[in-house]
DNA sequence: TGTACATCAGTGAACGCGCGTTCACTGATGTAC
DNA sequence: TGTACATCAGTGAACGCGCGTTCACTGATGTAC
């Protein structure tokens, strides 16, 4: 289904349990992981009958879609949060490592939203507001790089391709680290000291 | 189940079945993907009963433990024989691009058996031969980028963290790449141009 | 203000599905004598 | 060489499970008059 930014809306539906299930769902991700997340257990977990979810939802990938929406919508936020509060000072590129700490703590913090957000990216050809979600998280985080180059650091760069790496970079260790093969693999790095040993290769 | 490298010889079992049935795993993974595999699809391809399994792996993630270990002994292989092919010439890390070809392409030409792959490392906490498999590629790889800091590239930064940043960036290409996620961001870039990128970085 | 009607979100029973796992069996193959 | 026996890989029926989805229903709420 291709749903749209601004939900259709009906006289006495205040979308109350749409909205609930949504929330639930991002509930069973973080504490269950992806494999827990059916209609049944949204269902159960927002307390109706598991007939339910279908009033508000074509089908099971038509949820998770929406879910991985909302899921970006958060991360993006929070990444952008993170970058306003940190001043660049001496470091030009001080922002973009607390957009990195931002993006793996949240990969970290619900390991089952970020295996749904990146599996989602195949099923994003077909949802309009999910591809709006990543395209404009991209964008956000590649004008951060701008910003940074524009203060002096790499600014030899062409920026897509600083971003593009910066953000494999990032995304990346979020998987490995989630998953202890980093921490395997190099036992003494911390978290810190990996993220920032990714931004300052070379 | 722990699992040893030395399968449990009995006198009349050529363990004929147990290898078809690894062999079959793998085509799953790669025609069908990871949510495809399972014990009943494996009993099917390889023409048995779908009890026939239960002989040869205690449960479904046994058989998925050692379908990774599998896995990554190919892929492992794949890199160190990319690497041997490739002469280090003027370039030092002439090496390190292939071997990271040879990691993204086997991503892009076996994404089921990449993600069981990823998955399965918190799996492999509990299979001994998966544990040695994942820490021989890595250490494998570690040697190919002391190789060429020993050559003159970038060789005043900590091999370990080197490799670290190497490991996760291509990595998170291969990840992106797969879903299309890098694309999507980035048109204009080819996997080429990407992959050289994340290592030519700073 | 009151009444008749329409709408539709949520119910709960029912459906078929594929799954993992168990288990008595059978038949081929190796072993002991 | 031949025979009796033991082993055990593979069979196929059966089990219970949770899933997605459908569908007639019911009851609360908004609307028209």
């Amino acid at each position: 289904m291709e749903t749209d930014l601004v939900t259709p809306t009906s006289p006495r539906n205040t979308d109350g349990l749409r909205a609930k299930l949504i929330a639930v769902a991002l509930d069973i991700l973080e504490r269950d992981g992806i494999e827990a997340l059916t209609l049944r257990a949204v269902a159960r977990g927002a307390g109706v009958s598991h007939g339910a979810p279908a009033r508000h939802f074509d089908n099971l990938d038509d949820l998770k879609a929406e879910v991985a929406a909302a899921g970006h919508r958060m991360v993006a936020n929070d990444i952008a949060t993170a970058v306003l509060q940190t001043p660049f000072d001496d470091d030009p590129k001080a922002p973009l490592i607390a957009a990195a700490k931002a993006y793996v703590h949240g990969a970290l913090k619900n390991p089952g939203l970020f295996s749904l957000i990146v599996r989602t990216s195949t099923l994003s050809q077909r949802n309009a507001a999910l591809r709006r979600e990543t395209r404009a998280a991209y964008d956000g985080f590649h004008s951060f790089v701008k910003q940074a180059q524009a203060r002096g650091w790499k600014p030899d760069i062409e920026s897509k391709l600083l971003a593009g790496s910066i953000w494999t970079s990032v995304h990346g260790l979020s998987t490995l680290w989630l998953h202890g093969a980093y921490q395997q693999a190099n036992p003494d790095a911390t978290l810190e000291e990996a993220i920032a040993g990714v931004l300052d290769l070379g």
